[in-house]
DNA sequence: TATGAATGAGGGTTCATTCAT
DNA sequence: CATGAATGAACCCTCATTCAT
């Protein structure tokens, strides 16, 4: 990569970055392209050589956070040597839950923006490294030897809405109970959902 | 109730229900306040002898609006003569998804808007009518006397959360399939929610 | 009229002369609002309650500026006691061509954007005044009892069009000549064209 | 011409075509050297190695294209066999303005910008090839040997000043009639002209 | 109570121009 | 000669809010 491409990498990311800090501070609607460039250090135009508007960057920002979200956990869950189909799930889950705990405003970021939408898009158009791991780790909980799914998308997708709905309010208000109280009766009903998928 | 109440009354129900037409179609967010009291034929000075803001009246509205979606549920229950509890859940969610089918905009609004703290303070503090109803039937399912649920308010919060994030993404953009081939797989998943809860 | 609305019409009329002055000083295209409403003493905001953009105000200055124009040369006419039909035409072209040498950036600023499509919105839908006197002006011209023309609005066309294009070269820029030696050559060829629209 | 030297004057005029017509298709003012460049497949700075700004490529484009609009009309004359000064003139008018019926927007953009100042610019400074062919033409209809004109400047600025300011309105807007009703009052008027500066 | 003219800060966006490569 | 990333001033326009009527 030349110096000049690095240079553009670093532009691009610093935006990403300082989008990101202010997103989940601020919130998207209280945010300009103003205090994104300023936070970054460049200048207005800057912006608009690398994004179409807030919201192309915002699309952006949720792929890239969900993709990081999802690496760290299945790294850990590569060192756990967990290889139960229930036990991985309940693991991934359960890492994830525990990133928001440490990181209530990217649990807000994500919960707020993540479509299925934009969940396949990055699956099928990874726009950076990050989402290509994401595909990854999604291809190989679908196509396991072990066992066999019903409708596998449906169940991700029913375990990733349950989850992120739960804990946004569960994490961020306490309501209708914390995330510690609320987590057996979460786990219970995601095996609940596991099993109905098994053939 | 005086002539110049009623008044009062007709006045802060067109610019909710402006506000909500406006909301529903052009979103939060591209909706100003001058577009309300435009389509209310109010002048603007008005607005701000009901409501604090946009967001004020935003919230007012969620409570009614959902309010007026689970009494219509309710009601078609009450006729149906149905008394089996997994079948009466059931019956409420068939019902309110139906409606979101035929009123998708509804739904984008309930779904991004309705968070269980608005939900828990419209029952504490009803604003209205509808909202007093509603606190009626939300009792009328806890406190039955044919079973006895184990925290039945995180049982009500799981399955709206799961329900509601579900449909979004469902009905709105048939992703990942369409509410039709959803709906077997949701209704197992709640019946299974609602088991756990039971002792 | 109450005293709001006199107030209004002053903030209007203020904002057309203060765009007048500005687009003849420096042209339409390096006035921006902001300048406007500067020299205005309003607010930004104010401008838009007024007139939908720089382009609206421009069409109502032309149609206003060029409707004194002709009444003020109308205005003189009548007090010279001419009544020949040619003589009328010169002394009318004659007087406004003495106008634009007194107020050369009138001039260019009419000359660059009246067209006759303007010219003919504003005799049918007069937006002021001095546009009604305009009105009566040109149908007073072309509906004499004295004599009749053939086809008189190409023929008053033909005149205004000789007369402006040709004015813009010659009092701005004396070029090829300057409007006095210019004149003796545009008077003859104005009672060509009158004299070829007489039957 | 060297090789070098002819990979500069394509992309001049690579240049000149894309503004050219960008200029007529889009306005001027709507119109950047970012849209300039694009079209031409050069960078953006490279325009600034060719013309100052914007305005300058305009005013050698009217140059140009007025040159080579005459140009075109005089090659038809000479296959025409055309001697009569009346009947030069006039041909000459007409082909111009079939010209411009075929391309409005030539029509727009030269009426708008040709002033006298560019268009004797354009004789005694030629920039181009086109140009120079022009001052041929402007000359050989001045020094005739058959007729001595008085002021044939002037006669030929009325002509031009009149043709373009008329035939715009009727070519483009039909107003006040079109230009097939316009051109028989037209052409008698021109002859007017012409026959008064004839000795 | 109700009005709606007025405000002016601040939003998003564009673009001519520069300059290191 | 040619490039095109970067700049940042300047643009237009919106809008929540106020306040004299």
């Amino acid at each position: 990569m030349s110096k000049l491409e690095l240079n553009k990498k670093q532009k691009r990311d610093s935006l990403l970055e300082s989008a990101f800090s202010l997103f989940t501070s601020k919130g998207i609607n209280n945010t300009s392209i103003s205090d994104i460039v300023k936070q970054s250090g460049v200048a207005k135009g800057t912006f608009y050589l690398y994004f179409k508007d807030k919201y192309d960057i915002r699309n952006m920002l949720i792929a890239r956070k969900a993709s990081q979200l999802f690496s760290k956990a299945d790294d850990a869950l590569m060192k756990s040597g967990i290889s139960n189909i229930f036990d991985e799930i309940i693991f991934l889950v359960d890492n994830i839950i525990n990133q928001f705990c440490e990181n209530k405003s990217l649990l807000a970021f994500i919960s707020k923006n993540l479509s299925w939408g934009i969940f396949k898009t990055s699956l099928i158009n990874p726009s950076d490294d990050s989402e290509v791991y994401f595909y990854n780790i999604y291809s190989r909980l679908i196509n396991r030897e072990d066992v066999n799914f019903v409708d596998p998308e449906i169940m991700l997708f029913m375990i990733i809405e349950l989850v992120s709905s739960t804990c946004y309010s569960a994490i961020l208000y306490s309501e209708p109970v914390g995330i510690a109280e609320l987590k057996p009766y979460l786990f219970d009903n995601i095996k609940s959902i596991i099993k109905r998928h098994l053939v």
